[in-house]
DNA sequence: TATGAATGAGCTTTCATTCAT
DNA sequence: TATGAATGAAAGCTCATTCAT
């Protein structure tokens, strides 16, 4: 077929592969993916030749997502909660859970390679910057180690129980959070602990 | 051959499989690992009926190890520097990352079937207390999120340069201490715990 | 786009699979040839609607050229040099000594059915005849010996060491020539020896 | 199973290959043959790993045969004959002759590094050496020499005509034999032609 | 019981051919 | 008519699992 519809169907196999990683994990066979594109197996082939460049090509699409999201919060009034509610999503509301999971936890991609594409690093930076500035991020740490948080408690989403998911998430990103703000306790502001 | 024989096989055998998940990941094949044990392919699956079963050993044998650390820390004088030391130990000294890494990342494990096993749950509960009873962790999470986080913070082990995973891993812990304990800043109140 | 172009795209193809097939043998893709002649892949196959078709095309363009080789030494004055430097520079010098050495093994094509074409065989046999009235090729073989002794001294071709293929045509070649020269008939020397 | 399975396995593959590649050439698929040999694909893959590794394995084995015909030959009475019928045998009777053509022809083979194996290149020598002392065959020619025309030779198989075949063959074999059998050097004879 | 060869489904990748534009 | 993307049927190879010895 012409360019128009080879671009289509490059977004049709991508948009597949996304469901289908995040489904049965990035083992999951290209012939299942052709298949749920309704597209035959040569032409996934023919737009990513290895299954490294799909997985790769899945990885980046998911980070633009991710990316496009953390810019509309660029401007929020309040930046902590930007920055906090930012990491949350992004840990938590993947479309694809287990791809994102399986990816990020370094199945075989070289993250230093394609991965921190789309911009995502550059708009965490932004938040980050002034999250920190307004006090509601340690000052110690750098966008290296945000994103290092990021990929690790991105692990934390296969936990089953919602709770216990939810409050393990809260306390791993506890600790990009400032010590002791000034002469507040931290946790009473919390859970109002006697 | 006789039932020592037998017996004797299975540790070979589970320790060539963590020898070979350590290095090529669970992705390995089971010939690699009969080779390794000097066993024949059969003897693997005589005495692991599926690679699940055999990936579940692994992983039990492991913990286990792990449970046996965790043990020897549990009268230490600190109390929290053993607590947070056991947790270090239990991610950065891993004999096998890479695999302890894709197993706890669920490849497939049903964590809640066999994981915990081996009483690790039980020694790091023990060492939690004695660490909360001492004000070095926070008093609102339970062993539920500090395992949770520890399967969280393994993911920080790939992280290929070194200061970064570090610094990675103490903020990740960092999560679980309490929030500025008394009056001072954050990072004084870190090592200058009562 | 005009028949010009048509006419003008099937030569390229034409040339373009001559140097492929020469580089990377019959087995090259045609997706290559079709990249080489800055054609579509559909172009290919319009003209060539089999690749079966395209390797005949070749194989037919490239004896048309040795055709054309052999014609310009119909009139030499030594005719036995004639025919034997003809042959060498047929079996030697082929522009794609993979490719032709591949067809004439007979990689599926029918020799029978389109080979001989060009005029080759006709060109051959004028020098084959002039050869044998001078002498210098024996009287026993006709045209579809000498054919045939090409296609296998073609082999020779793929010999590396220099020397050793040279001397190999040569000897080949040789058994075309008259057996002794001077006084006793070619067949009996043949059996009769002493 | 167990060895002695193992090793009749392996001989029925290579029975099967050498079947099948001399029906269907070269390119016959490897799961025609496992099923030609009524054996499972992946066995065939345990014995060759790779298609490369069972083409050398039936080139080996067809070598290995002549090599045992061309022994039996080794004190035959009249050593012109005997070397000559060795090579003809060579050439006409292979059991597999598009296969050994195709890959006397060096598909893919390297016949510097396997191929002369079994004993043939010695076997010939043999021949040939008993050959030239009784003025059968030309001095001036060594084993290589020998060889390459082996290798050329066996295309001229491929010729359906079973005269012309023979002929062609003949032909071709004359030129091993010396020059002017009587009284003058082999090589003058050549060029010194009335 | 230990062995290690056999199995065969399934994986990724390739390519001649078709066809919408 | 030219294009080049889509097709889909293999191909070669891998591997968890079975089973004869």
């Amino acid at each position: 077929m012409t360019r128009r519809d080879a671009v289509e169907n490059r977004a049709r196999v991508l948009d597949a592969a996304i469901e289908v990683f995040g489904e049965h994990g990035v083992g999951a066979s290209t012939d299942v993916i052709a298949v749920r594109a309704q597209v035959g197996a040569g032409t996934v082939f023919r737009h990513f030749p290895t299954k490294q460049v799909l997985l790769e090509a899945v990885f980046e699409r998911m980070l633009g997502k991710l990316a496009d999201h953390a810019r509309t919060h660029a401007a929020a009034r309040d930046a902590g909660a930007a920055f906090f509610d930012v990491l949350e999503h992004m840990i938590v509301n993947s479309t694809t859970k287990k791809a994102i999971a399986d990816s990020l936890a370094g199945g075989g991609i070289d993250l230093r390679r394609r991965a921190w594409a789309g911009g995502l690093r550059e708009a965490i930076t932004a938040l980050l910057v002034r999250a920190q500035a307004a006090g509601a991020v340690r000052d110690d740490i750098g966008i290296d180690e945000v994103m290092a948080v990021l990929v690790a408690t991105s692990r934390a989403v296969e936990v089953s129980d919602r709770g216990l998911r939810e409050r393990t998430i809260a306390v791993l990103l506890d600790g990009l959070r400032p010590r002791a703000p000034i002469k507040r306790r931290a946790r009473s502001a919390r859970k109002a602990a006697p």
